[in-house]
DNA sequence: GTCGGCACACGAT
DNA sequence: ATCGTGTGCCGAC
């Protein structure tokens, strides 16, 4: 982590701050570490702390599970593991910045839509 | 060693 | 559906 290049730490460290049951799109994160939604997407992509981050936290702004290094399947199942019913989304503070959180359920709903 | 171009798990228009 | 965004990495000067 601190051999990591500036902005991939922000990103990291964001991403880290996701609460259990919740997750943050690329575009919040991106706008709370600062830089664009696909720079994230590219952190996440490369990221050296794959089992330790909580990428499967991240999703795209469109609710959708965007992408997973560990397969889709495996994010959904984790996110169902974690979701503990809240239903509103949440700002999480994050280095002066607010971090906008949804609750997992919303992702679940989303894709129930979807895959529908 | 520095500059330029390509790739990326997205977002907004 | 197309362009924009920011970083990382590779290849060329």
């Amino acid at each position: 982590m601190e051999h990591l290049p500036k902005y991939t730490g922000k990103v990291l460290k964001t991403a880290l701050l996701i609460p259990t049951g919740y997750v943050a799109s690329y575009g919040g994160i991106a706008k709370a570490a600062g830089g664009g939604a696909r720079a994230v997407g590219n952190v996440m992509a490369s990221n050296p702390f794959a089992p330790i981050v909580p990428c499967h936290r991240v999703v795209c702004s469109d609710m959708t599970l965007g992408g997973y290094g560990g397969g889709l399947s495996l994010k959904l199942a984790l996110l169902k593991r974690e979701a503990r019913g809240c239903r509103s989304e949440k700002e999480v503070p994050i280095d002066g910045r607010k971090l906008l959180v949804f609750p997992v359920e919303t992702v679940l709903n989303k894709l129930s839509k979807t895959y529908a």
